[in-house]
DNA sequence: GTCTTGACTTCGG
DNA sequence: GCCGAAGCCAAGA
């Protein structure tokens, strides 16, 4: 079990139109860094598995990570399709729709 | 073994 | 608010 398992799970853990930051996921699993996060999730197209990285994005609620996506829009579609709304390449209300995994843990 | 590179964050200016 | 530097830790060379 790597930290980046516990990553994977985390992210796929986001509720559909929601988002959080690279920085909740490393802060919740205790990563040290929340470099960590990216590089994992960097990592997560590699492993198999189908992980919705597009929730993820920077303490800005910057789309940092849709070049790494096959298409450079398509990170942005898949947010719009759940009803997140992008503008100028960050989420709009980030605040609102940030989902933090601590604070739903029960 | 060291050095560089990040899908980042925080602090000082 | 923005810009530069530092901290962070794993992987690859």
């Amino acid at each position: 079990m790597h930290f980046y398992d516990r990553v994977y799970e985390t992210t796929m853990r986001i509720p559909c139109g929601r988002v959080t930051t690279y920085g909740a996921i490393a802060d919740f699993l205790a990563l040290g860094s929340a470099r960590m996060v990216g590089w994992a999730l960097n990592q997560s197209h590699q492993s198999g598995l189908e992980i919705p990285a597009h929730r993820v994005v920077n303490r800005k609620g910057e789309l940092s990570g849709r070049h790494h996506f096959p298409g450079e829009n398509v990170m942005q579609e898949r947010l719009e399709a759940e009803g997140i709304v992008v503008v100028d390449n960050k989420v709009k209300d980030f605040e609102k729709l940030l989902w933090i995994p601590a604070d739903h843990l029960l």
